[in-house]
DNA sequence: AATTTCTTCAACCGCTGTGGC
DNA sequence: AGCCACAGCGGTTGAAGAAAT
């Protein structure tokens, strides 16, 4: 016998909420509470599932709901959860009080995807798009045999063949490391403890690095856009990392901790729940 | 002004995770 | 261990309004 269904549908409304039904829902909410959804609709006079109220008041309802257009600080730190986390709307959702998963999800299907698309990222990846693309077709085979290999066997195999064993060697604790630390970084995101290592570089992290990128392209010593989308996927990506690591040493010479406030508004972490854990989490100047 | 196309977003659907029995 | 009910999540849909023709 398979589930039942969470409601029994004969009957029930179903579309739009009228204001009476709004009504309704909120002053049962407010009065009584939440115990138990499936309850709600039948004891607030509703004839609505306990699905549909539930969408309904957190969607809609909520007091502390945070209504109007998102600010370019918020999409870009959208963005940049949704690099590190993917399509997880409500983790998302939950570094933006107020705001709803729902809410971001169709925001991010709506504009952001379009945004990230003119800019030449893929929205799924992060990637430039032609280097994607180029993954997909063809070094997605090598790449999945390459990351078959485990970094132990790699290193073992450095072992015996390199010449520059030793330098290649460090190169790929090096990277094992980086790739712990980003795993470390993932779990102090999640468990809001703090670390001053993993907070610096969740700073540099979450800055916005596209934006930067983007104006960097856009002085007179840089690439400009335009041709940057005649270069090779690979000259790009050779480009963005030499970029990435500018903008880092960039970060290190003029970071004063003391005037951090008064950063460019670009910087969209200073202004929101990821800054003010910043602000907690990274007292001292490394 | 009328019609078509596009965009937005509230709401729905189906699935998963979890906890109680 | 297996079943069930429920909450929650993410993908998708479709109505309504806006913009384009």
């Amino acid at each position: 016998m398979g589930r039942q269904p969470c409601c029994d549908k004969v009957g029930l409304k179903r579309g739009p909420w009228t204001i009476e039904e709004d009504h309704k829902l909120t002053n049962f909410i407010l009065n009584n509470g939440i115990q138990c959804w499936r309850m709600v609709p039948k004891l607030a006079g509703l004839l609505r599932c306990g699905k549909s109220c539930r969408l309904r008041w957190i969607n809609y309802l909520r007091p502390d709901l945070k209504r109007g257009g998102f600010t370019k600080m918020e999409d870009n730190q959208i963005i940049q959860l949704h690099s590190r986390l993917g399509n997880r709307w409500s983790k998302i959702a939950s570094h933006f009080p107020g705001r709803t998963d729902n809410e971001i999800k169709n925001h991010w299907n709506t504009r952001i995807k379009k945004k990230l698309k003119v800019l030449g990222l893929d929205p799924v990846t992060h990637n430039p798009i032609e280097q994607t693309e180029k993954d997909v077709s063809g070094e997605e085979e090598e790449e999945t045999i390459q990351e078959s290999v485990s970094l132990k066997e790699q290193e073992e195999s450095l072992e015996v063949k390199s010449e520059d064993r030793d330098q290649a060697k460090s190169d790929l604790v090096q990277e094992r490391d980086q790739k712990l630390e980003q795993d470390e970084f993932k779990i102090l995101d999640e468990t809001d403890e703090t670390d001053l290592l993993k907070s610096y570089e969740m700073l540099c992290g979450s800055l916005d690095v596209g934006s930067w990128i983007n104006q960097e392209t856009n002085t007179s010593t840089s690439y400009s856009s335009q041709e940057s989308n005649n270069l090779s996927a690979g000259e790009f990506h050779s480009i963005q990392e030499h970029s990435v690591s500018q903008w880092i040493e960039s970060v290190d010479s003029f970071l004063s901790w003391d005037s951090f406030t008064h950063l460019d508004e670009d910087l969209f972490f200073l202004e929101n729940s990821q800054c003010n854990y910043m602000k907690h989490s990274v007292p001292k100047r490394l």
